[in-house]
DNA sequence: CGCGACGTTGATTTGCCTCAACGATTGTGG
DNA sequence: CCACAATCGTTGAGGCAAATCAACGTCGCG
């Protein structure tokens, strides 16, 4: 893997260059288009990955068929299905490219190892959970503080990125409405 | 502090007893009764608490004056307003103590040197890390997908020991719904 | 061009909220 | 230890935000 993109994927990080060398040879490219699934529910959960172009989502299928979207990532953001990572059992959710990416894929079981040979590797990926946990905890937040207009609001000011790379089709399913609710709120706004 | 509550705290962690040792020497023991108020908005977070008996919660306040419940803490969990402690900023939640508690609270800085010094100690949190996110995903989830009745048979599913130590109201507060729909939810699956 | 995917609009329904009143339970001071 | 107040939980009537169901534009692409 080029060593430009390697300092990118860890610019945050506190590794010697030899470190940095060690773990950028377990760091595998993948490329993927429009359409792709990397993950579906009921596998078996091996890799967390590094979106370096693209744009990818993580979705649950509820019992009615319906798609609540977990996750968004774009350049700079790690993504996979974490329960089932973390803790070995079947993935649940579904992985799904929503626009031409390139990502660098890394083992559960690689990680495992670093994280006993370079303590600021593990230093880099605590930090990294503490940022998602709190993300997470805000979203819980406003699912209980916010009607669905000012969640809308919120997203669009928090991930103004992600909101040209997504339908809005996702967006609804992020905030937990429907596309129709959304088509309104967003008439509503433009006045 | 105690030998026996020590081991308790770290019981899944690996370190050596020398380590154990001098980190418990940075635990320290409070207790609270009913009502007590361990943090409130605004404060400087540079503690986090783990709980050795009784119950807490972490509530939003929000500009309506009600109160959303992020997390209860009965024993062996620990708790705080995370996102003050990980980023250093003010406090937007408040800690109440719910059920007579005795905690051992545990300094960020004390926390960083021990990062530092004694790998297993960051690998012991970053592993509660990953539970508390996993658990965060199930709940948005669970907000997303679920309606309240649902949500709330979730919640007394996983969390049977601490239903008995708070009130209806507490429990609304954590689903999201008023107390007058928690009663009406009640009375259904009471039949 | 024509088809499928996406977004919008309208009519109606529904789950949960609000407001108000009233039991039940808990706690406390006399 | 009882009396009374405060807190907590329940019930009912009415309202609202968002869902559902259905139909119809619009855009992009094979």
């Amino acid at each position: 893997m080029e060593d430009e993109i390697l300092k990118e994927v860890f610019k945050e990080a506190d590794f010697t260059s030899e470190e940095l060398r060690s773990i950028g040879a377990l760091l595998r490219k993948v490329s993927l288009k429009k359409g792709d699934i990397l993950l579906s529910e009921g596998d078996t959960v091996l890799y967390t990955h590094f979106v370096y172009s693209g744009c990818l989502r993580t979705y649950f299928l509820d019992n009615a068929g319906k798609e609540h979207t977990l996750q968004f990532a774009i350049k700079d953001w790690w993504i996979s299905d974490y329960t089932a990572f973390f803790t070995g059992d079947k993935a649940l959710t579904n992985i799904e490219c929503i626009q031409r990416a390139t990502i660098y894929k890394l083992s559960r079981k690689d990680m495992e190892r670093l994280y006993l040979e370079i303590p600021a590797f593990e230093t880099f990926f605590r930090k990294k959970l503490e940022r998602r946990f709190m993300a997470l905890q805000k979203r819980v937040l406003g699912n209980l503080a916010q009607p669905a207009k000012d969640r809308y609001l919120s997203f669009i000011q928090n991930y103004p990125n992600i909101q040209q790379s997504v339908k809005n089709y996702h967006i609804a399913s992020f905030l937990g409405i429907t596309t129709e609710s959304l088509s309104r709120i967003r008439k509503e706004l433009a006045r």
